[in-house]
DNA sequence: CATGAATGAGTCTTCATTCAT
DNA sequence: AATGAATGAAGACTCATTCAT
């Protein structure tokens, strides 16, 4: 034990690595706030410093430098995106009805579907088709969503004898759908709620399954 | 000598403006491919000037700043959008459907609907939760846009004796789904094209207009 | 003639070329005072500007960034030394005394051999290591002038019936001895002046060369 | 255990001193691998310590600051020669012919003519002109030297029967001559080794001394 | 003793903007 | 009408130094 005291003077390792964490997340969020406020091109280490309460040289020291800092912003939009929607597919049981309600109602969870999130999904997407990196974050994290929609609405189909080939035409509709009506959402900001964005989803999924019509409009429009 | 001195340099009042709008839109489609190339965050006075094959002060002699001169790069990009859905619309005929069937097939039309376009669609809408002219610029054409397609929803559920209520929501709908539709096709470029996103648009009108089904699937899948 | 009038506005093509040359130069002089008195490590755009009394752009402007001034710098520094022997030879005759003379005597020429030109040469020498650029560049001169010096040896050891073979060995000596005095003079300034150096650097020669042991104390350390 | 605690990280102090000595040596060198391989003025706290496989405080722990360190670094350099050269005078006898022999093979013994002690010297006394520091350990060291050359010449002067007045010009020139060729080993990096170099030297000493010509070829010529 | 997180002044560089020509 | 030289205010990034542990 008196060993121990010598030859570990300085912190322990593990506190040590916590308290990183704690600082990187800590460096993201206040990145996030500042995006929200200026804009992509208006986020600088100065104003990702000042927003975190920290000095200029902080960023750097823990993202190595703004690109990586920046795409690192992305992958954490996206984890908790991608938490959300995954938790929701986890609790909504076997019925692809419920897990197709269960995704597009993640899609319109209030800690997804707000004000700030919207213009960092917009921003980082707007920059996509100049930064490779953005683009190669957004694609593998779509891509895995994309599998979970198609794969309800495979097992949709099969339930109600329709042909499986137009699974992935129906999983791109519905997520572009969704899609469309966040950058409604974000683009004439306050003008339209989770209610609104709910209802027209529902609707449009009533009509492409009319069998499930029922189903989607109870599940979509009631509740919260 | 004098004479000519005097006279020659001093060119007709109407040749001066043609000139003057001439170089106006040589300079905006400078910017758009400089922001295709290198995004709205790598443009610069400077790109914009080499694209232009101009010298680096003409951009700030017509455009007074830069944020106008990107400004103005919107609305040209919204004015070839509107002007091409406006003249689809305008060649269509009187019957809701056919609007309708105009306006989606103009959104996927190869002068709108092409990977360059996109890149300039998000490049400025990602940056419009900063920049207030933006929005103010994308409001004001989407707006316009939005009645067009209200409109046809309205006198389409007219005709099928369906309540005109629910006109907005899927006008809202079909918008959104077109717009989620460009962002897959701009994010993973390459691997939606016109006639997939057509097919999909048609399917869910059909669906949300079962009384019509029949127009839409041959009004969007056929043809070109 | 009033076409010219009208299709130069701007100023003369010529006059412009020799308005940056102007510019350059000017620039490469602030930089090679600011490192005489800052050293190599502690010029920055900020010193330079400073000395040539011009916005800090300026540098950037005409050379692009700081490690091409610098490459300049050293190319400057070789080209006036160049100007300096190469006229010197040119000026000498063809009796190989005399041109051995008039390189060594180049050498210790004030326009060549002051404080300042030591303080450059030894400040870029001493980064060679490090910067290929300007070991690359220190090369490609000091060839040229080896090449000097081993011509007069080899014909001023033909005339006196001595084995070609000695002559680079001798030029490498020669150059080595007056290197050698220049650092004397540049790491303790002020103790050794162009008489000092000259005396010396004859006083070897003549032991090299008795045969020519008088031309080389009178053309060493007579005159000015 | 509180016994312990307090006498086993409280190390008798010799030992203590031996660790801080052992420590800075480390850092030395560590300082020097980094300056022959980044350069000095890419030479920082950073490089040294990942150098030295040490944590970034502890060079300003032993060091107090960098410039003292650097000055440390120069010292330690000076060191290794003046060691070097003096072990091998004192070896040399008591003729003045052998000490000036033994002098210029140290000048060009491995420990001190190699590719990486070159690099030391030419980037300390690069910013020598800029740092008093540099300039002010380079001429005690090199003063010490100097004596040692001139009293060795001196003596030789005296044993041939010349005017001792020449001794101080002729040490000058000797210094000056292998200076001159370290800097042709240094810049032309591998085309020059400790052969040709003492063959230089020996030419030159022969000619300057023509009564011990035989001595200073064979002494330097010869050998490994 | 030793670590390494944190700071902030300073560096190079970029770029919108001005302006003389 | 047009040029491009010149400016200077940021911007990202570096790094010596401090300091709590």
């Amino acid at each position: 034990m008196a060993a121990s005291d010598i030859s570990v003077p300085t912190r322990p390792r593990k506190e040590r690595a916590e308290n990183a964490a704690k600082r990187r997340r800590q460096i993201i969020e206040a990145t996030i706030r500042s995006v929200v406020g200026n804009g992509l091109a208006g986020t600088t280490l100065a104003t990702v410093s000042a927003e975190a309460g920290l000095s200029q040289g902080v960023a750097v020291f823990y993202f190595h430098n703004k690109q990586t800092l920046l795409g690192e912003v992305l992958r954490h939009q996206y984890e908790i995106y991608q938490e959300t929607w995954q938790r929701a597919l986890a609790q909504a049981g076997g019925e692809p009805v419920d897990r197709l309600i269960a995704l597009v109602r993640a899609d319109f969870d209030p800690r997804v579907f707000d004000a700030q999130s919207l213009v960092i999904w917009y921003a980082f997407w707007g920059e996509a088709g100049a930064r490779p990196l953005y683009a190669q974050i957004s694609g593998k994290y779509d891509a895995a969503r994309f599998v979970a929609i198609c794969g309800a609405c495979t097992d949709l189909l099969a339930g109600i004898g329709r042909p499986a080939a137009e699974a992935a035409a129906l999983a791109t509709g519905i997520d572009a759908l969704t899609d469309g009506l966040w950058l409604r959402a974000y683009l004439s900001a306050g003008t339209m709620d989770r209610q609104e964005a709910l209802a027209i989803t529902a609707r449009f999924l009533a009509a492409a399954f009319p069998e499930h019509a029922e189903d989607f409009i109870a599940g979509l429009c009631g509740g919260d």
